[in-house]
DNA sequence: TAGGGTCAGTTGTAT
DNA sequence: ACAACTGACCCTAGG
């Protein structure tokens, strides 16, 4: 956490704004810690709602009354939130179906006057009839592309002057947080989809052991097809070989669903640069580039606007193109950075041996880039690299826009007519070095002896599986980070008891079938990992069940993802303004346990003694899952959760967490994780010992692909003006974390 | 590491 | 409506 904290404010005492007027009722001075200041926000926000709401002179008395509230009223307060929630989802929700209804109605109309035309010609009412049934339902199947079209043709004014509606969807965020949201959206979709491939996948194994067992009798697996094919009623999946082949492109899969839900970002095609993404910005696939609208392919080199948008982009003669991705995959390609050599597109033998096989010709992308040129319309320029993570076979740089400067045909290295097209960076962009062009290459250490600053080789003391090095470029003289012991695993203070009664699955080796594995069944009938690179969670959730000590199920299994220690090169490094922070040495993707939060697990009651103590994490998982505490709406699937909280219902435990972990002088990595306004990672509370949500294990996880060196972050999630000091006077931090949307005070 | 199957939207042409 | 086109991705086999 943030070190400098105690040194710009030295053993201060803090008191805190609670439920929307000062604490005096419950005088004890509280310290500040992580989320307590949220959850008195929120119920300042749900105190503001019962005014609203209930009688003035029900009202006087609950303020008086707080602690000793009845239980149905504090129900009351949940349910009362719970139905302003509900409100607002209904109402974006109308929003939304107000929005792709006008759409659909503009489609409809069209369709109407089609039919009407067709009515006229042909006079015969009853083929009309079916004509409308069968388009209808065709119309449902319409590619998005058509849709799209049709769409454009009917509003053509509209998109060439504001081509902002699509971004509407999304509100007022900085252009950057839309990509990344959009992003997020896609690794979601893609996580979901990589599950169900995975569970599929064990099906068709066990199912095809099934069969080898038994496969004495043939009529046996004949009933075994006969199930297979109405389990999964899919069209053409399922043969038994099928366990082997898993390529079933989920990522493809996932832009389906986008575009089915109208979650591209940029749907429609634009000349020139894309908002929110700037020169040097990195996908990590051809599909993340589709998921925002940066280009609409994911397997064409160029992208070009087609005869079909005539109407919107009358004033150029098309095609021309609008982007175009260099992969280095033609053999004749010339790459050097500002001046570039494109071959055109055509002849080329996608399997096999990747060589020209035929003759190029002036039609398609080809023709779009000599339409570019003689027009000079500026081309999007992305630049794909291998990258030596084994998690991303290759990154794709923007390089900002390009000029066509002139093409010719020549033969090339195979025999065969190729197009080639001269292109010239733009001037006035931001440089290219070759540190961002070659974005992993050279800069990540590679041993202990090439790291620069090093003031401790291992923090941990041998403790993780990784080595932890600490860096110190600030300082001088350079001092490592001191003042706490390391410990790898949560410790008990003595006056908590930590239960260990969890009753376990009774899988054996991993856990795959989801109907049957009693953990699962905790998770709403589902993993919540993929075993995808080791593991990664699919969506946040309210809480995480693992399979744990009284589970049949060995440490292979998926479900205990979060158990295996830490998997990513970490270091600490010492910043200018922010203490010191902590960045890895490894890509990590989007879902992977990054660490855990250990400290001294305590009450938080005995912590109210102690002086300030900026390590404190508060276990609010309870007051997640019951909506308080300011803390995003999760995954809601998982009955088995909402069960338990009528355990704690009796016990007033709703208002405070009861219990947090104290890394103050004993702890791990996570204590040196700085707060982002825009994080790239989320906290996620995990049980697998026991069930007791108020002792949840502590869990940080990546919500986007972090690219090596990143600086890994997780939003505090303190509210503004909700710290009070000693005195009563709103206490105020300054937030460094130099996000776009960066709420410029940490608290 | 090479090879090969599969994925699915976009485009232009043929109904 | 349909076929053609496409600078990706992932698994598997074989050295």
């Amino acid at each position: 956490m943030v070190s400098e904290k105690s040194e710009m404010s030295p053993k201060l005492k803090i008191t805190v704004k609670y439920g929307g007027k000062e604490t005096e009722s419950k005088d004890t001075p509280m310290q500040q810690r992580r989320s307590s200041a949220r959850i008195q926000a929120k119920q300042k926000e749900v105190e503001e709602i019962k005014l609203r709401r209930i009688a003035e002179v029900v009202e006087e008395k609950e303020k008086s009354g707080e602690v000793v509230t009845a239980k149905s009223n504090k129900r009351k307060k949940i349910n009362d939130e719970e139905s302003v929630v509900k409100e607002e989802v209904v109402s974006e929700q109308q929003k939304k179906k107000k929005k792709s209804h006008c759409e659909e109605s503009l489609v409809k109309e069209e369709d109407v006057s089609e039919q009407q035309k067709k009515k006229k010609t042909n006079g015969e009412e009853s083929v009309v009839k079916e004509e409308v049934v069968s388009e209808q339902q065709k119309k449902k199947k319409k590619s998005p592309a058509t849709a799209r079209r049709e769409l454009m043709e009917v509003r053509n004014e509209e998109i060439t002057v504001g081509s902002e509606n699509a971004v509407g969807a999304l509100g007022d965020k900085s252009l950057t947080a839309k990509v990344k949201d959009t992003i997020r959206v896609f690794n979601k979709h893609y996580l979901h989809l990589i599950k169900d491939e995975e569970e599929r996948c064990a099906k068709a194994k066990a199912e095809s052991e099934k069969k080898k067992k038994a496969g004495k009798k043939v009529s046996k697996a004949e009933a075994e097809k006969k199930k297979t094919g109405k389990k999964d009623s899919a069209k053409k999946d399922i043969q038994p070989n099928d366990s082997k082949h898993a390529a079933k492109r989920p990522d493809l899969k996932a832009l389906t669903k986008m575009m089915q839900n109208n979650e591209i970002l940029y749907p429609e095609k634009r000349i020139g640069n894309i908002p929110g993404i700037e020169v040097g910005y990195q996908f990590y696939s051809r599909a993340e580039m589709v998921a925002v609208g940066f280009h609409s392919h994911w397997l064409n080199g160029i992208d070009f606007i087609g005869q079909s948008y005539s109407k919107v982009y009358s004033c150029y003669e098309l095609p021309v193109a609008v982007a175009i991705v260099l992969s280095g995959m033609y053999e004749d390609d010339l790459d050097n950075a500002e001046d570039v050599v494109y071959t055109g597109q055509g002849g080329h033998n996608l399997t096999g041996d990747k060589r020209q096989m035929g003759d190029q010709k002036m039609e398609r992308g080809n023709l779009a880039l000599k339409n570019c040129a003689e027009q000079c319309v500026p081309v999007r320029v992305v630049r794909g690299h291998e990258s030596s993570s084994s998690y991303t076979r290759k990154v794709y740089t923007y390089d900002g826009l390009y000029k066509v400067v002139n093409y010719w045909a020549e033969k090339g290295i195979s025999g065969f007519t190729v197009y080639k097209f001269r292109l010239r960076r733009v001037e006035g962009q931001p440089t290219l070095t070759t540190n961002q062009v070659y974005f992993t290459c050279g800069r990540v250490p590679q041993s202990v002896a090439e790291i620069r600053g090093l003031v401790c080789e291992d923090i941990s003391g041998g403790q993780e599986d990784v080595p932890i090095p600490a860096t110190n470029l600030v300082d001088d003289p350079p001092v490592p980070p001191t003042g706490f012991k390391y410990c790898k695993s949560l410790k008990v203070a003595k006056s908590v008891k930590l239960p260990v009664n969890a009753p376990g699955c009774k899988c054996k080796g991993i856990c795959n079938d989801p109907t049957t594995c009693e953990c699962a069944k905790r998770n709403g009938s589902e993993f919540p990992y993929v075993s995808k690179d080791g593991g990664r969670l699919v969506e946040a959730k309210d809480v995480v069940f693992e399979c744990g000590p009284n589970c049949g199920c060995d440490d292979r299994c998926v479900n205990r993802t979060s158990q295996k220690g830490l998997r990513y090169r970490l270091e600490v490094f010492r910043t200018a303004k922010k203490g010191w922070a902590v960045r890895s040495w490894d890509f990590i993707p989007s879902g992977a346990p990054v660490c855990e939060y250990t400290g001294i697990l305590a009450r938080t009651e005995d912590m109210d003694s102690v002086l300030e103590n900026n390590y404190i994490f508060e276990i609010d998982c309870l007051q997640t899952i019951k909506g308080l505490g300011g803390r995003e709406r999760r995954s809601q699937n998982v009955p088995f959760a909402v069960n338990l909280l009528d355990k704690y219902d009796d016990q007033g435990s709703e208002s405070a967490p009861e219990f947090c972990i104290d890394a103050g002088s004993t702890g791990n990595i996570a204590r040196f994780i700085n707060h982002c306004c825009e994080p790239n990672l989320f906290v996620q509370c995990v049980l697998s010992t026991h069930h007791d949500l108020r002792l949840a294990r502590v869990m940080l996880f990546a919500a986007d692909n972090i690219p090596p060196l990143q600086e890994l972050t997780y939003d505090y999630g303190y509210e503004l003006d909700s710290v009070l000091d000693s005195d009563g006077k709103i206490k105020q931090m300054p937030c460094y974390c130099g996000a776009t949307g960066c709420r410029k005070r940490l608290f």
